[in-house]
DNA sequence: AAGTTAAATAACCGAATGGTTCAATGCCAA
DNA sequence: TTGGCATTGAACCATTCGGTTATTTAACTT
């Protein structure tokens, strides 16, 4: 019941896990700017984006300056890198799905329905 | 103001996001299993257990099947595909990172009076 | 000194998360 | 048929998330 200790992939795929965030991640991959530049292509007021720059930040994702009294944000994709290295393991299981996949869902359909949610009645 | 339809690359990246159906994916990458056996690791009651699943379904990342009282789940490594598919784009980004990040801050530590603004065009 | 601009904070809100317990369902076995 | 096991569902709770508006801080501009 108490929380454990956030792993650092915890942080990096949930700050990935939002498209406005992916996005000021794709205009910062063209290079360091503002909040208010990053901000302008979102119909989204300025206080969601710093809360956005929070949540990259704390994955490491970004790196903020100052400079007069501009923030500017800088992409740094190294936890990027954590992320694909994770993935990376499972790289061979969705390489061979082809024949695991089917040969598994050959099996299930014989006699199953694909349906899992909603009133399971007897058949 | 409402909210947006959520991309698929949500659903995943917030199902990795967790450390409990990382261990998960880890544990099904070894083969197909129960939903006790998968709760075995975890100090956790059966029915959160239940609940990351069905993140993990929502996400594709898993399949479930029936068997007699068992509910066996299924790795489907095929959305962390599009994962990497997503990241790969970075790539260069970190493998450069040195140089770009190292660059920017030399550059802002020694004079930060440089301007900012519309960095990548011309204002 | 006053005003403008960039950004962050504070306080708030509704919805989603991640967990719980207790009850129901489906399936097998004695 | 009765009982037990595996799993899900329902209701509940605290926390986090993603957004808002209003206020504040900081730096430039006039």
């Amino acid at each position: 019941m108490p929380k454990m200790t956030p792993d650092r992939l915890d942080h990096i795929f949930s700050a990935l896990a939002d498209p406005t965030r992916r996005a000021i991640l794709a205009r910062l991959a063209l290079g360091t700017t503002s909040v208010s530049e990053l901000a302008e292509p979102f119909q989204m007021s300025g206080p969601a984006v710093t809360k956005h720059l929070k949540v990259l930040e704390r994955a490491g994702l970004i790196i903020r300056g100052r400079e007069a009294q501009f923030r500017p944000c800088t992409l740094d994709a190294a936890p990027l890198k954590e992320a694909t290295d994770w993935l990376e393991r499972y790289r061979r299981f969705w390489e061979e799905s082809f024949d695991r996949l089917e040969e598994y869902l050959q099996e299930v359909q014989t006699n199953g329905e694909k349906d899992v949610r909603g009133s399971s009645r007897d058949k």
